[in-house]
Parts: C-alpha cells; sequence; structure tokens
DNA sequence: TTGAAAGCGCTAACAG
DNA sequence: CTGTTAGCGCTTTCAA
C-alpha cells in the first residue's frame, strides 16, 4: 500500500506537503498542488487514519451504544443515526448492551480505547457503572432516548407523557373507558414517563387508572403478548390497552387474536414508536410516531457541538422532540376495523 | 488521562516492561508484574488502543457493511454478528450502504481508512467498484447472505434454493398447487435462488411455474404489499405465495386483509427468514428460518482465520448453512387459520 | 529480566 | 510557499 513518502517522491516534494494539501491546512502553490494531487489518485493513496488520529486526537468515529440492536425500534433509531453520522463524515462503532451491565461496560471500554470523538448511548438497566468510566474519561456523550438516573448528561428524548397522555385521550375520544397500560420496567425511564401520561389522562378525565390495568414488562413482542393475556385474565371489562412501545403492541395484536377478540373493536389499541412495520400489522397499528430522522440528526449535531466545544452550558443540552399522533385501524378509526375478514375470495 | 509513562513511573520500572505486562508478550519478574498490575489500576490505565494499532498493525475491529440496517432481518443478522465479534475480542464498524453505489464505496473506505481488520459484506445490487478496493486493499472479506456476480470472495450464505424449494413443496403438500413467488430482484443472488427454488419444485410436481406469478421487488414491506395486489390482479386464482423474505411476507398479509381474504385459508403463504417477529403476525407466519447464531459465528470464525492466514485455499472457503421449515399459520398447518375472528368477547 | 531506542504513518510548529 | 523535525502512545528488536 502506498505511502505519503511515496506520493511525496512522486510528486518532488517533501512528505509535509502531502500533508498540506490533503488538509488543505497550509497554504501550497497551484502546481505544487495539482502534481501532489495527481501523485495521490496516480498511487491510490489514501491516508492512514490511524496515524492520523493518533496525531490530532480525532477519530471521526462515533459510538453508539444500544440495549438490543435487533429491536426494530432501535434498528430504525439506530440507522438514522448512521445516515446522520455519515452525512458528518463520521463513521460508528456500534455495541449491543443485551441489558446486560458487563458487555455494556464492555462496549463502553472498547469505544473508550478506540477513542472516538463522541458516545451516543441508549442506557440499559444497569448502566451506572459505565456511566462512570464515561464521566471520568471525559468523553462526550450524550444520552438518547431516556435519562438515567441522577446523572445529568446532555440528551435527546421526546415528549413521552405528552405522547402517552395524546394516546390515552385519543382512545378516550373513541369512547373507551377502561383502558389498560402495558409499558417498561420502572427503571427505564421513557417507559415510567409514557405510563404517567397514561395515568394522569385517566385521572383528569374522570376515569380509573387502577394498578390491576397496569402491565410493566420489557419492550419486546412476547412480553406485550403475555401481558396482555395476564392483563385480560385478571379483567375482562379491559376495553383498550395502551401500548409503551410498538412491538409490545404487535404482541398485543397476537394475544387478542389468540383469544378471539377483535383488536380496534372489541379491544382499541395505540402503540408508540411508529416503527416502520406498524404500517403493515393486521390491522394496522395506530401509533405515536418517533421522529427518527429529527432525533437523528439533533442528537449528532448534539454530539458534535460537544465535542467542538465541551464546556458548553449543560442546560442547554437537552431536547425533547415530540411524537404524533398515526390514527390507523386499532383505535377504531380505520375502516379495516370493520372490514370484511370472511368475505369470499375476490 | 494517566499514560504509560505514568504508569512506568508509579510503578518504578521502564515503560517497555509496561507493554510487557500488559500483552504477556515478554517474561517479567512476578514482584515487578504485580507492582505494575497496581500501578495500572491505581491509574486506571488504559491503553491507547489507537497507538497500539499503529505499532501492530492491528486494529481488532470488524467492518460490516449491511443493504440496510434497518430491516428486521439484517438488524437481527447483525445483532447476531456483533455477539459473535464481542466474544471474539472485536468491534464492529457498521456501514448501511442504502442501496447507493455511493455510499457503500464511503464505507468500504471508511473501513479501509480505520484499518479494519477484516470486513463482512452484505453486496447491495451496484457494488462493483466497492468489491474492486476491498480487493487491491487486500484485506480479508467475506461476503454473507449473497454472492457477488463473478467475483470470488469467501463466502456464507444459506441453501437459498433448497430452502425454497421446502417452503413450496410444503404448499403443495397443503394441497396449493397454483403458486406464486415474490422475492428481490434478480441482481441478488439469494433472491434469484429462491425464485429457482419455486420454479424447479413446481415443474418436478408438474405444477406449472407461469412467469406472470412470477414478482421481483425489494425486500421491504411495501413492496410485498404491492406486489401481492398486482399478483392478484393478473391472477385471481392463486392460491399461495411463496415469499422470498419475511419482510415481504408481511406485506403480502397485508395485501390479502386488504383484499378480504384469508390467509392460510384462501391463500397460503410461505416466508422465508424467520425473522423473530414472523411468529407474532396475525395469522402466524410459517417460514424458512436462517439460522442466525451459526450464521454469524461461522463468518466471524472464517474472517478470524482469513486474517490469521490470508492464504488458504479458496475453494474451503464457501459455507452454506440450512435453514428449516417452522410451520404455522399462513400455511394451512396452524389451528389460527380456522380460529374464529368473529367470536364475540370473551 | 529489564531498559534504550527505533519505528508505525501522520500532523504541526518552526525555520528557511 | 516548502522542508525539517519533534512528537502522538505504543510495540519490539537489540543490548545490557
Amino acid at each position: 500500500m502506498a505511502g505519503r513518502v511515496d506520493v511525496a517522491r512522486l510528486a518532488g516534494v517533501s512528505p509535509a506537503v502531502v500533508s498540506y494539501v490533503l488538509n488543505g491546512s497550509h497554504p501550497v502553490a497551484a502546481g505544487t498542488r495539482e502534481r501532489v494531487v495527481a501523485a495521490i489518485d496516480e498511487l491510490g493513496y489514501r491516508p492512514n487514519a490511524l496515524a492520523r488520529s493518533l496525531a490530532t486526537a480525532r477519530t471521526h468515529t462515533l459510538g453508539l451504544l444500544l440495549p438490543e440492536s435487533a429491536n426494530p425500534y432501535f434498528a430504525r433509531l439506530s440507522s438514522a443515526i448512521e445516515d446522520a453520522a455519515f452525512d458528518a463524515g463520521f463513521a460508528v462503532l456500534l455495541g449491543n448492551g443485551s441489558d446486560n451491565a458487563a458487555r455494556e461496560l464492555g462496549y463502553i471500554r472498547a469505544f473508550l480505547d478506540r477513542r472516538v470523538d463522541g458516545i451516543i448511548a441508549v442506557p440499559g438497566g444497569e448502566f451506572l457503572e459505565g456511566w462512570r468510566e464515561l464521566e471520568s474519561a471525559r468523553v462526550p456523550a450524550v444520552s438518547l432516548d431516556r435519562l438515567q438516573q441522577g446523572i445529568n448528561l446532555p440528551s435527546v428524548v421526546v415528549d413521552n407523557t405528552g405522547g402517552a397522555s395524546a394516546a390515552t385521550a385519543h382512545l378516550i375520544d373513541h369512547g373507551r373507558t377502561r383502558i389498560a397500560c402495558i409499558t417498561g420496567i420502572a427503571e427505564v425511564s421513557s417507559a415510567q414517563e409514557r405510563m404517567l401520561g397514561w395515568r394522569e389522562t385517566l385521572v383528569a378525565a374522570g376515569l380509573p387508572a387502577a394498578e390491576h390495568r397496569l402491565a410493566r414488562a420489557d419492550f419486546s413482542v412476547e412480553a406485550g403478548h403475555s401481558a396482555t393475556l395476564a392483563l385480560l385474565a385478571r379483567d375482562p371489562e379491559i376495553d383498550a390497552i395502551f401500548a409503551g412501545s410498538d412491538t409490545q403492541a404487535v404482541g398485543v395484536l397476537r394475544a387478542l387474536a389468540d383469544l378471539g377478540l377483535r383488536a380496534g373493536q372489541d379491544v382499541a389499541i395505540v402503540g408508540f414508536d411508529g416503527t416502520p412495520l406498524s404500517d403493515y400489522t393486521t390491522p394496522r397499528l395506530t401509533t405515536m410516531a418517533q421522529p427518527y430522522a429529527e432525533i437523528a440528526t439533533e442528537v449528532v449535531r448534539m454530539l458534535l457541538n460537544l465535542i467542538e466545544d465541551p464546556h458548553q452550558e449543560r442546560s442547554a443540552l437537552h431536547r425533547v422532540l415530540h411524537t404524533t399522533l398515526i390514527p390507523r385501524d386499532t383505535c377504531g378509526c380505520g375502516p379495516a376495523a370493520s372490514a370484511p375478514q370472511h368475505a369470499p375470495p375476490a
């Protein structure tokens, strides 16, 4: 592989000049530049990023730590973040915490060791030690999707309470009164806030927000499925379910089908996240959509600013974006809820 | 941040000795080692991976290039690969080709510049130039999920033809005779092979494999949806559909519901991939499951071997794993196909 | 068993 | 405008 010296020799200049034209950091005579550029692409020369990083203390690489990257929501989110990072000229190292403290820590260290310029993390349940290392390493980091108890890092989240409230209100508008909630564990701030939005809205409407209509489970289809079964066994009167995530909502759908109940009619549902697949469930899932692209550009923008100037006013570094209701079939809005399901073949 | 020299000073040794104990590459007196180790974790010292990599020409980092990481199949796959890489002590740089030649090339370069030890790539449609850079850079690389025309790189794929054949045979076993196929574009080898499996099996059974019952679309829900609509409009006689991916199958499900047709009864369906969500669609999707964990461990094992010894026999570097049929409801096996859909609430 | 010193490939003063 | 030189933080001969 051709090196900087080869280029320099071919162009008849010193190695330093090659750097100058490469980085545009120094004035270089037009003629010289041309010769260097010609030499560069004649040799197919590409600067060694490791060496450059060692010298500049910048890797143009971000670390992204997720709790479980296979989850459709996080998959969508990470894809958006990668896009934004790519546009900004950054590569991303991906880490999968798997809700496992040791792994999260392992990835944080892997990122730190490789000197990433910044870290975006969706903190899992047991992330305290990871944060500690992060803080002591003084590497710019921003918390995404959720806040971590007692640690004040810059963050980008959505208005979970507001979104949950809108979802619940929509259910109430449809005449539902016995509305259950399935959400994530209390340690996850976003899950907790969604529960709060549900509860507050119910209370404000003079409707019961009974404890036995609240289920906490992890953000998986399986959990949504079994939580629904348990909820309905405990209280068959339930006529609507607000699910704190689309993945859980898919489990709800499946559970209703298992019980022979019609989603959108017997039991109305509103999910959360606006996952791509939510538009293709049967029936179509009404959900609170998150603004993925906006979240992604905002979080990398914030991180990049932080990298430029690490001593920013912390208070300005908390962004709250908004979700929007996408009314489809499972709430009772759409046509499909009453569409022919036993119609003869076309 | 504490450096190697600080550790050395604290332990009363030379910086070189710190390296010796860190890498265990050199004999070190027990007492000395202890002092060094003590100094290391008193200072919380962590070696700079960039510097180490520059010196050793090893980054312990892999590049993973996917066509679209938000797709449930690739999300599941990348999560499995990350797991395997983590277990092997490797971090992964993730790239999202977005079926865009320029982006793919951009990521290949980003990987190469950062001196990844190896690359795993699922080639998108226009990956030729990317491959070229890959080859000339002589970096170990393996092709995943599909083969790239005319380029002989090590690969890990599944037996697509066999899987598609089994899927089609299963449909035939259910008495279906007018079986359509929706798969990816012909340029994608796996999509093509799945189509072939469908066709061969039909022919072998003396059934028609009509061209007008074949649809090529990209691997998305949307595409599966519209392809189904088109297929059925063209030929309402179709009584089964083999979908070359679960995401497309989800679109098929949605399209059938739109048309008032019952999946598993009016039209039977078998998907491909065994995506986690396939177990939670309504009705449950019968599918050919890919062995994710096995694929992942195999591909990183192969890549790691290649890194150790780049001059291996090429012929041994093609692994074909097998898919397994998971019979559920959409083929007609399960109970849900005939489950009450208009039953009264429990 | 330990230390000194020469790189790894690049950037960034500083001189010229 | 261009070249020299000293690092960046680590590994690795080679001597001691």
